[in-house]
DNA sequence: CTGTTAGCGCCTTCAT
DNA sequence: ATGAAGGCGCTAACAG
């Protein structure tokens, strides 16, 4: 049986309470005392029973982390950050992949998190107002990777800006027939990037006196596979576009594997842009634009440890950070270079 | 404050051991009076404590799982499919991102899965002796997804066979110089699958009298740059393979661009085989060996709920799963249309 | 079938 | 600076 709090008491020759005291370092302690209960919690491989700690202090020193699917590279790179943040600390982390709509569903109403948790991050989900009652209902700290609500913290970059520096890019390359390969924005999980995307790319158009044409805006699902088969589409059209700007890296492999296929060229035929800086876009030689993922993720980990050890300064913020254009051979042939040098030194 | 169970007592009524036996679906137990329980549980929108219960049953409901970077595709599969199983069944999961040998050192050392979890799951680390015994210390039913272990509970595939047949696939094509690209068996974390893969390797090779040059064996780290780089110094070399065998897709995905890069063609000048049919691996053509992803973590999740529900069953087992031969046309140039037709309806 | 009563192992006032 | 003692909310015998 492993060793309770009073079996260090015993050894030390104190009290529980000054075990406890010693071992969680709180002040008031003598420093010789301490010395003594850390010594015979050494010998007696002593570690506290967190189920016994947290039923009576209140505190859980665990966080849950909400994702829509733990295997997409984005939020994957996310969850690694926000445990890394939160292992440091000492906190434990409780995952929950919600994996479809209906699994979402199932979490938003039982709430799995309800009484074992001290927080709650929900990554790039755009919250219903049920869903956002629900997570107030909680009374918890709750931080948002992606959109900013009120009363929750959060950390996203602006899409809409993004997007917009992205078809900035293609017009200043002379591109005035330009498609998009987005999300679904009647996705049941309901992401909340391809809406402000979509905007962003509408917006641009517009201010620079082109006309959006929903024809040329097709949907890629975020996968390589639905980025190919939409940029196939685009092919088949009568008029087809000069340039592609596709809301992730991913659709833009498939769109520039789709481009290939049907014998044309990148970018003399089609520019293709991306978005993300996914780990592999270097090597692909795709411009796109690069947003900051862990540490998107780490920063909202730290803002709400930072809130829970000190509720004073609880004021939930919202913290937007910078994206980058990251110019490569996809959209300027010439670029090619830097990006040979970027993946050969990657 | 949220409702305790002697809300829910009065409410209905009852003593709070009948509210209890109620709630977790105890026999002996009148039909009446659970209705009764859950009539007032659901009014007064209750949840039981885990902390309480936890202390008070010694079970926690919640397994540990580590995994070595959640940001690497196999093990974000096979997160996902883990966390599916154990939140079906009411299961907590807690995650261990150890994220580099540093982070090893400290799990295996702190053991933070200490008294708070009723099971563990190990991906895919070649465990040390020391580690064993740590998590032996834990004294709870390890399970470990890669190898096996007396006393543990295993899935994993046969990656010496496995990579056997994929050196016998491009000997059967009539190669003889076939070089390997491959995780590094002296890294620091320490994966399981690089020696096994390396001894199928060279065990195939000397079955068909083919005697392993060592300068045919690079490392490629897992990734697709790694594969890029390692296949940049085997086309260096005087007399060039003909054939690779990549330990991972993302790595052949490498290899492949550094031959297209070079001016070769693939299959005609040098055939590529890969390792875990990638969701992508379709799409870029390339023959591989599928080995199930999602399924060993299922399995192992429910091999592990199974002995906590049934501690008579708790007999460790060892469970190999089925790997295939994937022919596409990175090695057989008319396999191609399969892959297309494949690409196509996935 | 249901109620009573000890704990589970720790934190936290309140004294001293 | 340290100790004593009352919970925290639930489970699990044990009665009845």
């Amino acid at each position: 049986m492993a060793a309770s709090i009073e079996d260090v008491a015993k050894l030390a020759g104190v009290s529980i309470a000054t075990v406890s005291r010693s071992l969680r370092g709180l002040p008031d302690v003598a420093a010789a005392t301490r010395d003594k209960v850390l010594a015979a919690a050494r010998e007696l491989d002593y570690v506290a029973s967190p189920f016994a700690a947290r039923l009576a202090s209140g505190r859980s020193s665990t966080i849950g982390v909400v994702v829509p699917f733990v295997h997409r590279w984005f939020f994957a790179e996310v969850l690694g950050a926000v445990e890394s943040v939160l292992s440091q600390s000492g906190f434990d982390l409780l995952l929950h992949n919600l994996g479809s709509s209906e699994g979402r569903e199932q979490f938003f109403s039982i709430l799995p998190v309800r009484k074992r948790v001290d927080a709650v991050v929900v990554v790039s989900l755009a919250l219903t107002e049920d869903e956002v009652e629900a997570l107030k209902s909680l009374e918890l700290p709750i931080g948002v990777l992606g959109a900013a609500h009120p009363g929750f913290f959060s950390v996203r970059i602006d899409d809409v800006a993004a997007a917009q520096t992205a078809v900035e890019h293609l017009v200043g390359l002379g591109h005035r027939r330009i498609a998009l390969i987005g999300g679904d924005t009647d996705d049941p999980m309901r992401f909340t990037p391809p809406h402000h995307r979509l905007t962003g790319f509408r917006d641009a158009l517009i201010s620079h006196g082109i006309t959006p044409d929903e024809s040329l805006e097709r949907l890629g699902y975020f996968t390589v596979e639905g980025g190919e088969a939409a940029m196939v589409q685009l092919l088949g059209l009568p008029e087809r576009p000069t340039a592609v700007f596709a809301e992730s890296d991913e659709m833009a492999y498939g769109a520039m594997r789709a481009i290939r296929r049907a014998g044309l060229r990148v970018p003399a035929d089609i520019a293709v842009i991306g978005f993300d800086d996914h780990q592999t876009a270097g090597l692909l030689d795709l411009t796109t634009i690069r947003q900051p993922v862990a540490e998107q993720g780490a920063k909202l980990a730290a803002m709400l440890l930072a809130s829970l050890t000190n509720p004073d300064s609880a004021q939930p913020s919202d913290v937007v950070m910078e994206t980058e254009l990251v110019v490569r051979g996809s959209t300027v042939a010439s670029a090619s270079e830097y990006a040979d040098t970027t993946a050969a030194t990657s």
